[in-house]
DNA sequence: CCGCTTTACTAAAGCGGTTTATTTCGAGGG
DNA sequence: CCCTCGAAATAAACCGCTTTAGTAAAGCGG
């Protein structure tokens, strides 16, 4: 009933464990006639090495976790992650790892972690002082952190994101908008105030502002989904100081936005100048196409996978320089109505 | 150096291994002095317990596997297992399990699947005589199937694609269609044919044709990406049996095919029709919007991750009856220019 | 025929947990 | 004062594999 063991398939093959064990990962070593039979044994038993017994005596287990913030149901709405695992996925194939997605279960992730068998981490937009992370800390796992902030003896990679806001900003006061809301991203988890993304980002929106004497922009928080696009739309002020465009954090949030903007009558750009964070592949075919920040979201996932790798040989690495980030003008900015261009 | 063990809480707290476990699964079975104690020295030391030994231990991961049956660079390209993974990510999540990766290693998927510490798999577009499959029977893992065939002991998720398709085909006959090219899904791994998930669209689509006396079909083969899509626009036959529309078996190989048809100079859809399978959230939203064939993908990824839990519970579970798919008429299909609709 | 190296194979000690069966000890009942 | 019983804690057997250190036999030159 129960599995077929080394055991069984040494003893119907007539010899000793060891023998097994190396007609699987040492072949050489063994005496062609008696490597065939082996193999022709556990073949007829199916036999296949038992992946937890083989991970704790090797001390490896050839799998490296992803720790994800939030719910895979929802995650997996934004594209991001399906284009950082593109990334990812080249270095693990090319070395020969599998991946494990691990999510907060029962809303921890330091419950997640302790289920996971993985030789290293890859953690995404959790702060340097998480739990979770200095849980791995302790315990002595490599980690690797995307959009966080560096910290000792744990890599960092990132992307310039407060320039990318900047920038972002700096085009709408260039086409001469002065009232701008901005689309947060939430915090994830517990944790207090902005992720270390959002922050920069914030900060970059802030600071190009500011520098034109612009009034305090709204804010209003939203998910990187479609749907909490939308509802962002609704809570935008109205009225006299009604925003004239919008700086989202995420392309999803933003195209989201533009779908119920339009379906409640205004148009794009004219009334409502629309500005997302990403540049997924999407935002080039909406309608208008999407101005937005563009991030190398797959060379970060290479960037990540390749660091981690590295760690987990034993190496000592260094956080990379950020990313760059550069501002892609499409249709859904333009100059407000009525407006004169400066 | 090495990683803190359960023998070194324990003699540091002065217990025995034991106390330390149940600590951890059987905090009842201790007293609350003793309990807070182990507690404590395994916080300070930084112990956790080795996912693996543990998993070795109790004949449990916790972890459910997804095999995929393309590179992960690729297969993350198309929005499809994006969604997918949601619906599984929903039971996961219920059931406090997480979810492993696993992408054929060197081109092999047995190879990858010995690696991968798991407590059943989900496949995805294997045909039922797989190798990996035939393994995994062999070996006795919990098994559960989605775009393949049934066969006894494996349960299979599946939706209704011939009639998905046959409606497609329909439709563009309804259109006064004649000259039709379908794009191929392309065989995954050294599969030998079509993918079963492939062969029955085809199916649906030639018994549309078929009975309406329409030309023999042109076909050509795309992967499920844009750039595929745009690739195979280029080997559509020109001149006289030029195609006036095309039955796509991916929305991604519609949409890429469609831009490409645009810059050709061609009008969508008056110079050509389009459609789609899937209907991805993005294929609402592109220009025009695609009309596509509907299948619950995320209802097909919950249905399969419950049926795998019951599975790996020692329920016997049959495969439930196709999921049904639907026709989505949008902007991308319209009768051929200078022909009359029936 | 003898010592020495190779070749082919094995015994047994881990790897780091969980769990069953057992021991220890103090309290309560007769 | 002895016995029983329950609560608290433990010893030791396993889970299934890898790997080190070592043995037996075969080959070989002298």
């Amino acid at each position: 009933m129960s599995r077929v063991t080394i055991a069984d398939v040494a003893s119907a093959a007539g010899v000793s464990k060891t023998a097994v064990s190396f007609a699987f990962n040492n072949p050489e070593r063994l005496g062609q006639a008696t490597l065939d039979r082996v193999l022709g044994v556990a073949h007829d038993l199916g036999y296949a090495p038992h992946p937890a017994a083989r991970a704790l005596s090797m001390r490896r287990s050839g799998t490296i976790g992803i720790l994800i913030p939030q719910r895979l149901s929802t995650v997996f709405a934004n594209p991001f992650l399906s284009e950082l695992i593109q990334g990812l996925g080249e270095l693990c194939e090319e070395h020969d790892l599998t991946m494990l997605l691990v999510p907060p279960l029962d809303g921890s992730l330091e419950g997640a972690i302790r289920q996971a068998s993985v030789d290293g981490f890859i953690s995404l937009g959790l702060s340097a002082d998480d739990r979770a992370l200095e849980m791995l800390d302790r315990i002595g796992i490599p980690v690797v952190a995307v959009d966080s902030e560096s910290s000792p003896n744990r890599p960092a990679v990132n992307v310039d994101d407060e320039s990318g806001a900047r920038a972002a900003a700096q085009h709408l006061l260039d086409l001469g908008h002065r009232e701008v809301a901005i689309i947060l991203l939430p915090p994830t988890r517990a944790q207090v105030g902005h992720t270390p993304t959002a922050s920069r980002r914030l900060a970059g929106y802030r600071a190009a502002l500011d520098g034109a004497g612009a009034p305090e922009p709204h804010t209003v928080t939203a998910a990187a989904t479609q749907a909490a696009g939308a509802r962002a739309f609704e809570s935008l002020p109205r009225g006299k100081r009604r925003p004239t465009a919008v700086l989202a954090m995420s392309d999803m949030a933003a195209i989201g936005l533009m779908a119920a903007a339009q379906s409640a009558g205004l148009k794009v750009p004219g009334d409502l100048s629309v500005v997302g964070y990403d540049d997924l592949p999407m935002a080039a075919w909406t309608t208008p196409p999407l101005t937005t920040v563009r991030q190398p979201i797959i060379e970060k996932g290479r960037l990540a996978a390749r660091l981690l790798i590295q760690r987990m040989k034993g190496k000592a690495v260094q956080s990379p320089p950020p990313l760059g980030t550069s501002l892609v003008v499409r249709g859904s900015t333009s100059p407000p109505l009525g407006a004169s261009r400066r």
